[in-house]
DNA sequence: GTCGCCTGTTGTGGTTGCGCTCGGG
DNA sequence: CCCCGAGCGCAACCACAACAGGCGA
């Protein structure tokens, strides 16, 4: 975006920060912190979907990111540049860009939820190293090495990507427990406002990294196993920054929810939601470990049993899977994915093409006459 | 290793009918 | 509480071109 767009990038809520996001729902655009302000006040509202703002009409949520010139682009802005005849910022040549989906979300998602939103590397902090070096403002490309690489990249073995074997689209539908979604690729899709992007990360990590300390850790620790940093990256514990409202309330219902939906607009059934997978019926086996969880099998309700565990302790130390919970696990998965419908998704236009045209009687296909 | 042929499998859309839910009597 | 009708959602059905994989030349 241009710097004479900066002007109309301003957060509709605060009019101060720059807005980085979108919310479909409430045509609003809106920075971090009132983003995380505006939708966890209620429930509904944490439904809305938010995506990142377009870098280039600076009104619409981004659907697509423009690896070339480094671009979130909303589809029409996408169309402008990278159609045939379009003239496009890239110039000729830009139908060959290439782009990719940027996801959005719903819920109120952590900073390192959003972080895997984002395929960033590191938010950048000079403080203690989480993951040795320090990891400059650049991040995403690079070399990194920041906390949050190493929790995209190196996985922790509770349950593996590979266990779960989630292709294509659905990629980011499934996940290990503690695990931010993992990027389409390593490259950032922050487009042309990275730095605020990260800065305001920034702003939005400390409160939730100070909750740790007060809930009687001092430090931060190193070890990527430690529960602090586990948990202040748990799904579960998102609300950790916005829960000072109905802390109960919002968490049973699903404010700790959220989802990562492919910015086309349809929200994934097998999105991330922790509530069903982690510690639901397709994660069996972390179900039978933590009975003061109640789950209604037919819905995705989640209903926390009254414990001696209050809501902030960390409810789910993490437990290896033995191979049969494990195989157990998979393969209740894989029965449960095989009797889901998701959208309409054509993967073979020709075929579409041929059906559309075929001789039907009461809808049914009918033989070709060929007389 | 490549090519062509053969055979079995898959995927496509409009309509219908079944099953379920809800509201009224 | 029970029954009935209306409304809704979803799976099954169909034919056949396209696809995928195996096999031999």
């Amino acid at each position: 975006m241009t710097k004479a767009g900066r002007g109309k990038r301003l957060c509709d809520y605060c009019g101060e920060a720059t807005a980085l996001l979108h919310c479909r729902a409430d045509s609003a655009k809106l920075c971090f912190a009132c983003d995380r302000e505006v939708h966890s006040t209620n429930p509904l509202f944490a439904k809305h979907s938010r995506s990142l703002l377009c870098d280039s009409c600076d009104a619409a949520s981004a659907s697509l990111f423009c690896e070339a010139e480094r671009l979130l682009l909303c589809q029409n802005c996408d169309w402008d540049r990278h159609s045939d005849g379009g003239g496009g910022g890239g110039g000729g040549g830009g139908a060959a860009h290439n782009r990719r989906p940027v996801e959005g979300f719903v819920g109120c998602p952590s900073v390192g939820e959003i972080l895997g939103i984002l395929g960033v590397d590191d938010l950048g902090f000079k403080g203690p190293p989480l993951g040795g070096d320090e990891g400059g403002d650049d991040g995403g490309g690079g070399g990194g090495g920041g906390f949050s690489d190493v929790l995209l990249w190196e996985t922790p073995a509770f349950v593996s990507l590979d266990d779960l074997i989630v292709p294509r689209e659905d990629a980011c539908a499934l996940r290990a427990v503690d695990v931010p979604p993992l990027p389409k690729n390593r490259n950032a899709t922050c487009g042309q406002h990275k730095k605020e992007m990260l800065r305001q990360l920034r702003l939005l990590a400390k409160p939730e990294s100070n909750l740790d300390f007060e809930r009687g850790e001092t430090e931060p620790s190193d070890d990527l196993d430690s529960p602090v940093l586990n948990q202040a990256l748990q799904p579960a514990n998102m609300h950790s920054g916005c829960e000072d409202r109905d802390q109960v309330g919002f968490h049973k219902i699903e404010a700790t929810d959220f989802q990562w939906f492919s910015n086309d607009g349809d929200t994934r059934n097998q999105a991330y939601d922790p509530s069903t997978f982690s510690y639901g019926e397709e994660s069996p086996t972390a179900l039978d470990k933590y009975p003061n969880i109640s789950f209604q099998s037919s819905t995705n309700e989640c209903h926390e049993v009254p414990s001696e565990h209050p809501v902030n302790s960390n409810p789910l130390p993490l437990v290896p899977l033995n191979s049969q919970e494990r195989e157990s696990a998979i393969s209740r998965y894989k029965e449960k994915r095989k009797t889901r419908r998701y959208d309409k998704h054509i993967r073979y236009e020709s075929r579409k093409v041929r059906a559309e045209s075929r001789i039907r009687v009461k809808g049914r296909f009918a033989k070709m006459d060929r007389t």
